[in-house]
DNA sequence: TAAGTTTTTTAGCAAGTGCTTAAATACTTA
DNA sequence: TAAGTATTTAAGCACTTGCTAAAAAACTTA
């Protein structure tokens, strides 16, 4: 994939190589916020980040209750926002509780402010 | 999965049955937001995402170079945000220029400053 | 018209996702 | 200790994703 694809006659070459060298110094960049965004692009995993958001105290199996899947699909998906650092959680006896990083609370509010306000929106 | 998986003695019920109702009351934002997220989740399409969001006047022939990948796997990218409204297209001639919707533009900037400010701390 | 260019679409495939069931692990208490 | 509860892990699966190569479509110009 060296080739150049662009060959119409206006195309900007001083365009194209400043955008592949900026691309290039931030990859790793690139990669680190798209795999972070991929864990709130799912619907169960979003559902889960705003109720992390907005509750506390809540355990694999009450998030298990509240969206009506197993208790182990609920597992799995903490598991990786907890590898990716989206969330924490807390040992309480038997219960494990898990709360969102503040860092992700902050990134994700607007997004979490478009569902709620969708709320009125939807109603009508 | 009507069933309550949890049985230990401290479950906070009524927050369950609360969040049950939130949750199914924001089902359909839940969907949609998390499918445009879904799109900035994917390390090819957050950088398309970026570079309409800093540059005007790119094809997809001048991203598949910038990118090294082929002119049909951006078109194909290209077309899922297109059908999910966080880009648009405008025709000129033969050549078809895509640009970001400000509605993402709005939402993703934190995401962009992210990845560019990383540039510095990498550096190191 | 015909030839050339830009873009999209199709077909096919390797790899990944998200779920369930069942088994394993961790912890508490009788 | 044994039994019970909370959670994670493993295995297996239907389904989806993202890519390439090749074909088709849309447009421009000689």
């Amino acid at each position: 994939m060296e080739n150049i694809s662009c060959v119409r006659p206006f195309a900007d070459f001083s365009q194209i190589e400043r955008c592949k060298a900026t691309i290039d110094t931030l990859n790793s960049s690139f990669f680190r916020v798209a795999n972070g965004l991929e864990m709130a692009g799912n619907p169960v995993r979003l559902k889960i980040l705003f109720l992390l958001s907005e509750e506390k105290g809540l355990c694999v199996c009450d998030l298990s209750d509240i969206m009506g899947i197993t208790v182990s699909a609920v597992s799995q998906h903490l598991r990786k926002m907890k590898d990716r650092n989206l969330i924490h959680s807390s040992k309480e006896g038997q219960t494990i509780y898990y709360s969102l990083s503040s860092e992700y609370a902050d990134v994700l509010r607007p997004f979490f402010q478009i569902i709620t306000e969708s709320e009125a929106l939807e109603a009508v």
